[in-house]
RNA sequence: GGGCGUGUAGCUCAGUUGGUUAGAGCACGUCGCUGAUAACGACGAGGUCUCAGGUUCGAAUCCUGACACGCCCA
């Protein structure tokens, strides 16, 4: 066995002869009939990757499964995969939790109805990785799928596939045939998501899913509907939306944004006189005359400066904002001269005549009273009132309002109206229909198509002597995608509420209890949401969503709401179930879950209880598909006419996760449904919740009424982790027409004329790679620690195949590197921790190994074992508070950091110990249980994050123990810190030593003196003694990692470096303060020796600084070394580094030597011999010394390249060689010779 | 236009209550290892911490403003 004599010869420990007896005797009597496989072929078979025999399953020593040295995660992955279905494992570690504490977690429902994108993988690697981290902590996580059926992207997609557009178009198409369209899309591309949740590892019921269109979910979302509208709660109003008046429809924001064009439009300057300053005139502003006659207010901006300025020609004044005076003034041709100026909020209150009479004859004079003082009375409308959206952009500074014909004027009305007690307050005026003329309210207009009305009404407003000056005006306006000729116009729809600004208060209490991560969003942009709540305008006027179930009186207009299809059913004299049943009987295939769609549902009437003879029907609205979203967590139980237990134990949720967009959505109609149906409903328990809420510790004494179910706070979520977004990266041709999804690609075809572009994903752009791919190409565990470890989830992302692929070598291959070389050399010394094992073997961790055969207490083991099990243990603390507090990216740090010293040093250290001495040797099975501990703990430790790896890793490892141990590492309780392991010191001494090693390396840089050359000493000089004995016992590892003949720590450290002290300023600053750079520059520029001199003998150093003694301690200071010039030396913190660069005759042939191995062996590889072929090598040289260096190191040289012969000819001259030294060059011929034994 | 966030090495990103030499990975350079090997390791170079003010003995960090980018809403 020439090449275990290689290994052998290299350590200079044993024979080789020796090692192959060991080997050989192991294999015969651990196996006394053998199995007719030599040692030799043995490691063969294990090193080159042949399959190994498998092994008999009566044989006493099964050992692990060979691992191939690379690794394909996609298909280990997909065998993972195989085995979780075939074992059951997901539902078996929920088994294993029966009984145990819940942790709650909610499925936000994506929607099937489009592709899933890289971007669902992050939100389902993060929904995934913390329930997995839980259950494995021991508690029960219930996972249930679900999905977001409804909503006008599934009518959009089904419209596209009928060629059709608007809403007559679905009517004519008939809306039954249509929702069933609707139904049977949102199910297209289901199976593309499961098999993306599946494959990235997302453990999820989705044989259990919550669908939002089902009838059990329906029907939960019409309780909850029901019981807003019986506390008066759901109310009937208006709401203002982009309207297109000759398609007689409105427009969803995105359809707007399509439209808009650059218009000139006329822009007028309008008096508005001043009731109680005769003389006087607002100057108002506006470029949509036509929404004058519907007139209500007029507001100015209360911060800023107004003047009143007096027109020279006709003596009038006109209120407008100072700084436009000089503008206006100039466009006017006026001099306007200002007399006084005021505050905007001076000028609130008082009254104005509007431009058109319409109303104000009639309301005019109408005073309502204020709620805030019931005595006083104040005019209701036709007052300058304050907003803060007033500019002086343009325009005057005063700004008319119209609330029917703008959001922000609507919301001015409401607020407005909100100061009069109910009832009083002003009602909206709006002289316009909905076809967008005119009305029978606005007589001289009636029939006028509202923008053909402007210049009537500037005519009008110049006869009036209201009209101040006119001009055109270029902006942008909407128009209609459908029909570019049509102007949008903003008009008041009715639409049905949720009086959510009733509840701001306690949505923000419930909000300021919930646990953000990242926590500015709580504050921020949620906080600030929920601050400027307005009414959740909560109906559509559409077909595909869950109908509103409100059914009105035909005759008194009175409105009930029902909250269930059985509740419908028995009111007295229902009638129309027949449109339901005749559709079903002529097609008994269709989902009985449409039964509580449109139309059938539209076809039910009852009795009134209002009126007798008349007739309850329903409106024609669904609702807001948010609102479906937010109801989940009650009603994917299908509570409370179902599922109450499941209900009670489900909520609140302890986790949610969705991304940064969902602020608005889910995360707000959450908390909003919640807050209203579960917060306190009386004053008394809004009071005590409130005083709970700012204090927590009270929340206990909270009490609450029987009937109501009030909930503390927070709920329906306790933590929720906000995702970035994720971009695209791609790259483009410079003319943009050609788009590559790697740089590589880009360059090949393109060369140099290409554009690196981050930014959204995009299906038409096609500007990312499908996850399918990235499973194939990396695997979902690449994927998986990607989204993990390399940020902190609420980054954005940028999505990159080269990002993926470079994570893989930091961690998963150096922790399957680790793995590998564990199986590698346990197949050849035959380790097997289960043969013998006495007891039970728990789950694998150190502790429950001690009964195994040769296992030693830690605590008996070498120092480097003791070591990385203590490494072990911090991380394993580190990464269960981390988690704990959902910080995967900070877990997933230590992690790293963890398997870093693993295979850096703790293996790099410990080979040696794998490669020598017998098998039974103490200290060789000491290594092989330390690293079989470290590896199965870190298995578990590892396996909510990279769950397939680490299944993989754990089934090899535990599958020697057979039945005795989980057979998946899911099954396993999660690693907790065991005290007893921990040893800081013996960390703080090897970071000392490590840093020392990296050091040396660091100054043999710099002195250009290769690690291959022998060195005969370092020295080593430390500030702080408190480790320096503890050095010098593990001079060895120095001795071999720096390759120095010796390594000492200097007594006379004043030859090499100099000392300086530095303040410890975080002591000092309090105490010192502005004395601080005094005190500084005394330090820099004192002797450093002869402080540290001084402290040690009187424990104190002082100086005068500005007048004031400042005295110092030991603690603070803080000592830095610094290496003198002349020696080759690398200085730290708190060391130096210096090597004797003195190179004697026997050091440099040795470092030859060395070079020769090197060379030889490197040409050995290039020409792939066999680790076991023999060779004769053949030297031509002009450099003499080689000669000496050759023959000096002759039989070591010889049997670490296994050379049988060796030739080395001095020469005058080499044309190639191929190798330089100092001295000369050489040129190598290798040559295999005979056969291997 | 408003709100929120981000701006740190060529790239992707960390940076803990303000503290002394601002870190990691990739890429790059040098070297090493060659029985973990289509890997791996060490060392190195690379930074006006976007800019301008301010607070402070001391600012990447706190405050104000500007600029750029992103998201949400108008």
């Amino acid at each position: 066995m020439p090449h275990e004599a290689s290994r052998a010869n290299r350590r200079s420990v044993e024979s080789p002869a020796r090692r192959t007896t060991l080997l050989i005797r192991r294999s015969s009597s651990d196996s006394p009939r053998g199995v007719g496989v030599s040692a030799t072929a043995t490691v063969r078979s294990l090193l080159g990757g042949d399959p190994l025999p498998p092994p008999a399953p009566a044989m006493a020593d099964v050992m692990f499964q060979p691992v191939k040295n690379s690794v394909d995660f996609p298909s280990l992955e997909n065998e993972v995969l195989a085995f979780w279905r075939e074992r059951r494992i997901y539902d078996r570690t929920l088994e294993n939790r029966e009984g145990a504490e819940d942790f709650v977690f909610f499925e936000g429902p994506p929607t099937a109805n489009g592709m899933p994108h890289p971007g669902h993988c992050l939100t389902r690697a993060i929904k995934d990785l913390f329930p997995r981290y839980r259950t494995m902590r021991g508690y029960r996580c219930l996972r249930k799928a679900g999905w977001d059926t409804h909503g006008l992207p599934v009518e959009v997609e089904v419209c596209k596939e009928l060629g059709i557009h608007s809403k007559e178009e679905i009517e004519a198409y008939g809306v039954e045939p249509f929702i069933r369209k609707c139904q049977a899309s949102v199910w297209r591309y289901m199976q593309e998501w499961e098999r993306l949740t599946e494959r990235l590892g997302f453990w999820i019921h989705l044989d259990q899913a919550y669908v939002t269109y089902h009838r059990s979910f329906v029907e939960s979302v019409w309780w909850s509907l029901k019981n807003l509208f019986d506390r008066g709660l759901l109310y009937r109003g208006h709401k203002i939306v982009w309207w297109w008046a000759q398609g007689g429809t409105a427009l969803s924001s995105g359809e707007v944004g399509q439209g808009y064009r650059e218009v000139a439009d006329p822009s007028v300057y309008v008096r508005f006189p001043i009731v109680e300053r005769p003389g006087t005139s607002l100057l108002v502003w506006t470029t949509t005359p036509w929404t004058l006659p519907s007139n209500q207010f007029a507001a100015v901006h209360p911060e800023l400066e107004y003047a009143t300025a007096v027109d020279a020609e006709t003596g009038e004044k006109l209120i407008l904002a100072a700084a436009l005076v000089e503008t206006v003034a100039a466009k006017a041709k006026r001099t306007l001269t200002v007399e006084s100026t005021c505050r905007g909020a001076d000028l609130i209150g008082l009254r104005y005549v509007p431009p058109f009479p319409f109303y104000y004859d009639r309301l005019g004079s109408k005073v309502g009273h204020l709620r805030r003082e019931p005595s006083t009375a104040e005019p209701i409308a036709w007052r300058i009132t304050a907003a803060d959206f007033v500019t002086i952009d343009s325009g005057t500074g005063a700004v008319h309002e119209a609330p029917a014909f703008g959001e922000v004027d609507f919301e001015l009305l409401q607020r407005e109206r909100e100061r009069f007690v109910d009832g009083e307050g002003p009602e909206l005026i709006c002289a316009v229909g909905p076809d967008g003329r005119f009305t029978d309210e606005a007589p001289p207009y009636r029939g006028e198509w509202v923008k053909g009305a402007d210049r009537t009404i500037i005519r009008d407003l110049k006869e009036s002597g209201r009209l101040f000056f006119q001009e055109q005006y270029l902006h942008e306006y909407p128009f209609c995608w459908r029909s570019d000729q049509d102007p949008l116009i903003q008009y008041p729809r009715e639409s049905w509420f949720v009086r959510t600004t009733r509840f701001k208060d306690r949505m923000l209490a419930n909000n300021r209890a919930i646990r953000w991560l990242p926590d500015h969003i709580q504050t921020g942009r949620f906080g600030n949401f929920l601050e400027s709540n307005v009414d959740w305008a909560l109906s559509r006027e559409r077909y595909w969503g869950t109908p509103l179930p409100i059914w009105v009186c035909d005759a008194t207009g009175k409105a009930e709401a029902i909250a269930s299809y059985a509740e419908l059913a028995a009111k007295p004299g229902a009638a129309g179930f027949e449109v339901w049943e005749q559709a079903k009987s002529a097609d008994p295939a269709m989902p009985d879950d449409l039964q509580v769609h449109k139309p059938y549902i539209d076809a039910i009437t009852y009795d009134s209880p209002f009126a007798s003879g008349a007739r309850m029907r329903r409106v024609p609205e669904v609702i807001d598909c948010w609102y479906d979203s937010g109801a989940m967590p009650f009603a994917q139980w299908g509570y409370p006419h179902a599922g109450r237990d499941r209900f009670e134990s489900q909520f609140p949720a302890d986790f949610i996760s969705e991304a940064i967009d969902q602020t608005r959505g889910w995360f707000y109609s959450q908390l909003a449904i919640s807050t209203m149906l579960f917060g306190p409903q009386d004053a008394e328990a809004v009071e005590a919740a409130d005083r709970a809420a700012s204090d927590t510790a009270s929340a206990q004494s909270v009490s609450c009424d029987e009937r109501s179910e009030h909930r503390d706070w927070p709920h329906p979520f306790r933590n929720c982790i906000v995702l970035g977004l994720m971009l695209a990266e791609w790259w483009e041709s410079t003319d943009g027409k050609r788009r590559f999804l790697t740089e590589d690609e880009a360059r090949a075809e393109c060369g140099e004329k290409i554009v690196k572009k981050v930014g959204k994903m995009s299906k038409q752009l096609r500007n990312y790679r499908s996850p399918n791919e990235i499973f194939d190409t990396y695997g979902a565990d690449a994927l998986r620690w990607y989204f993990f470890a390399q940020q902190p989830p609420w980054n954005s992302i940028i999505y990159s195949d080269r990002a993926i692929k470079e994570s893989i070598p930091e961690f998963l291959l150096r922790l399957w590197n680790v793995y590998s070389f564990f199986v590698i050399y346990a197949g050849i010394d035959r380790f097997d921790p289960a043969a013998g094992f006495s007891g039970d073997p728990g789950q694998l961790d150190p502790r429950s190994l001690a009964g195994g055969r040769g296992c030693r207490p830690i605590a008996e083991r070498q120092e480097l074992d003791r070591w990385i099990l203590a490494e072990l243990q911090r991380t394993v603390a580190d990464v269960v508070a981390r988690m704990d507090a959902y910080d995967n990216y900070g877990a997933c740090q230590a992690i790293t950091s963890l398997i870093d010293g693993l295979s850096n040093w703790y293996v790099r250290r410990s080979r040696d110990r794998f490669w020598s001495g017998a098998v039974d040797d103490p200290d060789k099975l000491d290594a092989y249980w330390t690293l079989y501990e470290v590896l199965t703990t870190v298995a578990k430790l590892v396996a909510p994050f990279v769950p397939f790896v680490a299944e993989s890793i754990w089934r090899n490892l535990a599958s020697v123990f057979g039945d005795r141990v989980p057979e998946s590492v899911h099954l396993c309780d999660y690693p907790t810190a065991d005290e007893s392991l921990a040893d800081p010191v013996l960390a703080q001494r090897m970071a000392l030593l490590r840093e020392i090693a990296s050091l040396g390396r660091s100054a043999r840089m710099e002195a250009k003196l290769k690690v291959r050359q022998p060195l005969s000493r370092v020295e080593v000089v430390l500030a702080d003694a408190t480790h320096r004995d503890w050095l010098i016992e593990h001079h060895d590892i120095l001795e071999t990692e720096l390759n120095v003949r010796v390594v000492s720590y200097t007594d006379q450290p004043d030859r090499y470096i100099t000392y300086k002290i530095l303040p410890d300023l975080k002591r000092l600053g309090p105490r010192v303060g502005k004395l601080m750079p005094g005190v500084k520059k005394w330090l820099t520029e004192a002797d450093g020796g002869r402080l540290l001199a001084e402290l040690s003998s009187t424990g104190k150093v002082t100086t005068v600084i500005d007048g004031s003694t400042i005295e110092l301690n030991g603690e603070d200071i803080q000592v830095r070394l610094q290496a003198k010039e002349g020696w080759a030396a690398a200085q730290g913190r708190a060391t130096v580094v210096i090597l004797s660069t003195e190179l004697t005759e026997e050091l440099i042939l040795e470092g030859i030597a060395r070079d020769l191995i090197r060379v030889i062996a490197n040409r050995r590889k290039e020409m792939n011999l066999e680790f076991v072929q023999r060779i004769e090598v053949n030297i031509d040289t002009t450099d003499s010394r080689l000669l000496a260096a050759a023959s000096k190191f002759f039989s070591q040289i010889k049997s670490e390249v296994l050379a049988i012969a060796i030739h080395v000819h001095p020469v005058q001259s080499i044309a190639v060689p191929d190798f330089e030294t100092d001295n000369g060059a050489i040129s190598i011929q290798v040559r295999p010779v005979g056969e291997i034994k």
